[in-house]
DNA sequence: GTGAAAGCGCTAACAC
DNA sequence: GTGTTAGCGCTTTCAC
């Protein structure tokens, strides 16, 4: 193999260590170097430990860059969230990158802020950069974001939501079902006069319209639909709940899009002295680690925000290793938990 | 250019659209592709639009793994955090990936569970995967990983800490002066018994020297170090709290190593009719989302976690883009905030 | 069990 | 402005 000339060598910055130099020194060819680090089985014990100890003496970390190039396979996962920094997103990511990094997988994160362009703009920067496999956040993407991944052929798993028609592989629960389980459920404990609050997140959506048509079903009040920011989750609760008692006296329960907005409105009620449940009962959803700990306990839909992203990485793993995958639809389900706010 | 032949072309993959379709197709050279995606300017603007035109038309998509192994520039950053499910992190990755996702840059993310060893071994990967740059956490770091970096000769920006000798470059604070600043404080509003409640990360533990060196200069009492786990934040602080009510009757004051500690302190206050800061004081640390919203409102050391995130990418960026980094080690500081509970 | 040759898809350097 | 040539460092295939 011929090295690159002087005159540009000098140019770019100092090469690092290569499998050739790794073999040179080891008196073997580059390829059996290749072959004690991928398939060490294939090499006598005695090779391997020679060319072992100058990979460990000198330092030698392979070029995954060329390996991918070369071998199509590129070890790396990418995950587009709308945020990292709300936390049930980040438990999703916490669960896939754990599992990936046990296969010696890696991460390559991606946020949205809610926008399908820039979901669109991150496929395709991933594409790019050939990952082995995506995971996508929810079922809504643009056409094109769809075409492009049909195109690229990688496997996909879309998460926290539910659709007949995935573009490939899903991780999810069914949020309409969810919305209308609570809607069922605080109808269940007698209230009649219902709110949801929720950003604008197409999953919000359809927990409203799942608790709408379950309290409509029941013949209760049209619920009350009330948007909220999707940046300070608690601020907002306490917004959102503050301008219910005030202007909504009639509500007596209220639904909130998840576990830390209401967990905002139940600060809000302790520091009026509002009585929850008795004036009005709050209920969450994912039971995120503050629903437990806040005052009054929040009752809310149990999801397994963790487990979304275990199942996703395994899904991925399965194909990569060849495996088809027996269940491409994974329905997590998800379950009321009561507690005290109702 | 020869292209594979067709008995191994069958084995792997669709093979997907390369610079050479593009060029085939516009009747141009591959290089020519290549110039109107890196260098539009230096293309003539006919030319330019019949390859643009082409290049929508196929849907073709660099191949940034083969980019990147010429080039040797990956535009990728890799960024290590202790976990991504703690806000405090997830708030830096969060600045951190927005502000290189704005340069075309993407971020690799892996997770330690504050384990050294595994730093060390995520080093490595990232560094096979041929990073443009590496974010730490802290500045305390296996010998190996030191060695490794230094090796590598790649871009590194240490976070959330402070020390003279950094690996490269630095965006963090003084955690042993944040915390004394905060005895200080405590001391000064007549607090005499004092408890730290913190996790066993470096970090926190340097808050915790900090607050005692101040302390202890006053004549106080020798604070009370309390461990707690890192997993469950808000359970470990009501769990600590509960504790020093019972067991430690005499202290009138606990610093906790985040605002997510010190809320779930204050939640098994309200939960228990315990006045703060009458009967104990509380204060965390970092200003987190919650910290203004629990109560009462909890004084806290303001620190820019976010800032933390968006500094290091702009270090890197410069670095990347040849700019020398006049301040490479930026010390972001800390104020204390008052509010209701000390 | 080991090696030689070819190629992954791109950019860098230099010609024209 | 555009093209040619020679790699980047690895894996694959096939020969020994």
């Amino acid at each position: 193999m011929k090295r690159k000339p002087e005159t540009t060598a000098a140019a770019l910055p100092a090469r690092a260590i290569t499998k050739e130099d790794v073999a040179r020194a080891a008196g073997v060819s580059h390829i059996t170097v290749s072959r004690v680090i991928n398939t060490p089985e294939k090499v006598s014990p005695e090779t391997r430990a020679k060319v072992e100890s100058f990979i460990a003496s000198m330092g030698y970390i392979p070029n995954m860059l060329a390996g991918g190039l070369a071998s199509r396979r590129t070890r790396i996962v990418a995950a587009i969230v709308p945020t990292i920094s709300h936390s049930i997103f980040a438990e999703t990511v916490r669960g896939l990158s754990e599992q990936l990094s046990l296969q010696g997988y890696q991460l390559l994160l991606g946020q949205t802020n809610y926008s399908e362009e820039a979901e669109t703009a991150l496929v395709e920067a991933f594409i790019g950069r050939r990952v082995d496999g995506l995971v996508l956040t929810g079922v809504q993407h643009a056409a094109r974001t769809r075409q492009r991944l049909k195109a690229a052929g990688i496997p996909v798993v879309e998460t926290w939501d539910l659709t007949r028609r995935p573009i490939d592989m899903l991780a999810g629960f069914d949020n309409h079902d969810a919305g209308r389980a609570m809607g069922n459920y605080l109808y269940g404990k007698g209230y009649r006069r219902m709110a949801f609050v929720g950003g604008e997140d197409p999953r919000g959506v359809a927990r409203f319209t799942g608790m709408r048509e379950a309290v409509l079903a029941h013949g209760a009040a049209e619920p009350l639909h009330l948007m909220v920011p999707m940046g300070s989750f608690l601020h907002a609760g306490r917004e959102a709940v503050g301008w219910l008692l005030d202007r909504h006296p009639g509500i007596d329960a209220a639904f909130f899009s998840n576990d830390v907005i209401a967990a905002g409105a139940a600060m809000e009620c302790a520091r009026r002295g509002v009585e929850v449940p008795g004036r009005i009962a709050l209920a969450g959803f994912a039971n995120l680690e503050i629903a437990p700990e806040v005052l009054p306990a929040l009752t809310t839909v149990q999801i397994s925000v963790h487990q979304i992203g275990l199942t996703a990485a395994d899904m991925l793993l399965a194909r990569f290793s060849g495996r088809s995958v027996e269940q491409p639809i994974c329905d997590l389900g998800f379950s009321i938990l009561e507690r005290k706010s109702t």
